[in-house]
DNA sequence: TTGACAAATGGAGACGACCTCCATATTTTA
DNA sequence: TAAAATATGGAGGTCGTCTCCATTTGTCAA
């Protein structure tokens, strides 16, 4: 999938400053409002080079984050190798909505990357619900959550938490939503 | 708040023809793949035209579904006074996934107005989103669901569906995410 | 070191979408 | 019917996005 490519030494550094901006911009919340060609500009290099870097937006802000999806892809990894399962999951969902909190542009990132219509879905985007999956998984194996639902719809309730950052009252409506899922991903109350 | 404006004939003519074209749109499901421009082109009227009408892409997709929004709106006080309160919020969920699932430009307008970052909520929008207050609320009062949350949960969990309308497996997932929330709207297990 | 080849650069300018402006046309009013 | 008010349309300005290719930079073998 990922084939090696020899960079050359000048191309890294390039890169490398790239990604620097761009991390900068991050920070200071205005990612998505700059204009793609000014990254460019504020690193120091040409359009051109910024293209052929990445190709889009979306592909710098995928490289932006990617260490921090993986970080939270290795957490699902570590809370699914010490806790039970059912609270692995919970918590793993609970320290999302902290990060999105923490870190503005990771919701917005995240929304993007999923709501990307180009049909490739990113490798960071890919991974993360990989990670859910199998927290989902290994809950469902555990008998801790009903067996009619798998992580799709958890990740459709993760995508609104990202889509919606702006809505005013963001934090409790987001923490209300992973109290609802979690709930209801017990098994249902058989009075049904 | 909506001044009445007595619209000259000509005017609500060409209104009439935009409306009608970006319909057809809709239901092809280009309307928002389509450039603006192209509406007025197609309707037979001048670019200007079309952007005093319509100022922009939200403004025109809010007016093709008022009728829509204000029908679903409807649909749910006429739930809310024949049914139990929790039934019928039940009922309105599950058919607004309907809604989504049948005009595939539903789902994209709806995360559109919702994710509407200008600040403005668009008229639509907020009746829906008072509409599943009102059911929410009417739940509360009849003990049908906890206490401890509001409709923002709700409103933010349909974004999510409506958001992420281009996964694979859309329709049952978004079932899935209205069983969660229903399931974990209901007094938790005693267990926690 | 040097020559030759490959890899990478940068920025001018093409492109395309969005939106404005105003001379002209249509409707309404008196 | 004439004047005033209202609306039209589309040429063209603006602004991001992205491409292209002449030039520069790095690599490697001799």
């Amino acid at each position: 999938m990922t084939a090696d490519k020899p960079l050359r030494a000048d191309a890294r550094r390039k890169r490398e400053a790239l990604l620097a901006t761009a991390r900068e911009v991050f920070d200071a919340g205005g990612f998505f409002d700059l204009r793609f060609d000014d990254f460019a500009r504020l690193a120091g290099v040409g359009t051109g080079t910024l293209y052929r870097h990445f190709p889009t937006r979306e592909a710098l802000a995928e490289a932006v984050y990617h260490g921090e999806v993986a970080a939270l892809c290795d957490r699902a990894r570590q809370l699914q190798a010490t806790l039970p399962a059912a609270e692995a999951l919970a918590t793993f969902l609970r320290g999302m909505v902290d990060h999105m909190d923490a870190h503005e542009g990771l919701a917005r990132t995240l929304s993007t990357l999923m709501a990307d219509r180009s049909g490739a879905l990113a490798e960071g985007s890919r991974a993360l619900e990989q990670a859910v999956t199998d927290l989902v998984a290994a809950a469902l194996q555990e008998g801790a959550v009903r067996d009619d639902m798998d992580a799709g719809a958890v990740m459709m309730a993760l995508h609104g938490i990202g889509a919606a950052h702006d809505r005013p009252n963001w934090r409790a409506e987001a923490d209300d939503v992973i109290t609802l899922v979690l709930d209801g991903l017990r098994r249902p109350h058989s009075d049904g």
